[in-house]
DNA sequence: CTTTTTGCAAATGATTTGCATTAAC
DNA sequence: GTTAATGCAAATCATTTGCAAAAAG
């Protein structure tokens, strides 16, 4: 999971995306954190880089997002998450408590993998699974965590 | 769907809640708006009842939420939507352009109603399923139209 | 009467917007 | 040199919080 630079640089320009350093450490932060909000990606892409605007992240996510290359995701109510997008179509179990996500391979290779029995006239493209329940750490803890979310920062 | 006055009431009852107008107004809503944004429940409450601050439906929203008498969704991104819980797990087509919402029914009787490959040792209650689409309006039109949402206002 | 809800106002927090400066190509 | 990206500040928007007044049981 963890791509060399240059792989990340090769990426980003056959994004048809500048490179910039910005970029290059979202990349590399969102290769090693699976499913990192845009709070985890500020925090260590600084780390990499030693400063970086918000804002600049914010572009970064928002230009992968459009480009095809990250995926944005938002099981657990209001914060965002990001995951750099694989080719295949993987699905997500959420835990209710603490709102940490894990992936799940899809049994099937299509896209989309389901189909819905009436469409409405929709033309699908995707199907998106979010499994809901209790991770195992929530599980031997009886009470609800308040502000764990994510990737055990 | 639309249902009696005298069933909201009961509805609102059975929960353990205190029957108040403006929370049997929001059922009221509800039942003939499946996917309401709080913003249109609002508009709406307000259509019956004169006037209702933003902060009573919130908190009529969260109550039936709680109570499981409402589910709230927020498929589109940013706005959580809410529709009344029926008993069935049905899933949602939505549109990527416009985000409009219609249900589909699940084919399958169990809750959950999938099972992943792997569950990662998460006690799992629920499968959501969000199949991602192209919804018939926004396909004979061409350009994205920008502020356009749920089930046409 | 006691407890829950409502209403009003202010606060929060993630995300967006505008614009000058700086870096890519 | 052009064009696109960053940084900084201010703005937006859904939602939450706190607390007094009103309503439900």
């Amino acid at each position: 999971m963890d791509e060399s630079r240059e792989g990340l640089v090769d990426l980003v320009r056959s994004a048809g995306l500048r490179v910039t350093a910005a970029r290059v450490a979202v990349l590399h932060v969102l290769s090693r954190h699976p499913h990192a909000d845009t709070d985890t990606v500020i925090r260590h892409v600084r780390g990499e880089l030693g400063s970086v605007s918000p804002q600049a992240v914010y572009n970064v996510l928002a230009a992968f997002v459009e480009a095809g290359l990250v995926r944005r995701i938002e099981p657990a109510g209001s914060v965002a998450l990001f995951e750099l997008r694989v080719a295949d179509n993987h699905h997500h179990v959420v835990c209710r408590r603490c709102g940490s996500v894990q992936d799940v391979d899809c049994a099937v290779g299509a896209r989309p993998c389901l189909t819905p029995s009436e469409a409405h006239g929709y033309v699908l493209d995707e199907a998106e699974v979010t499994y809901w329940g209790i991770c195992p750490s929530c599980q031997s803890r009886r009470t609800t965590r308040p502000g764990a979310l994510q990737e055990h920062r």
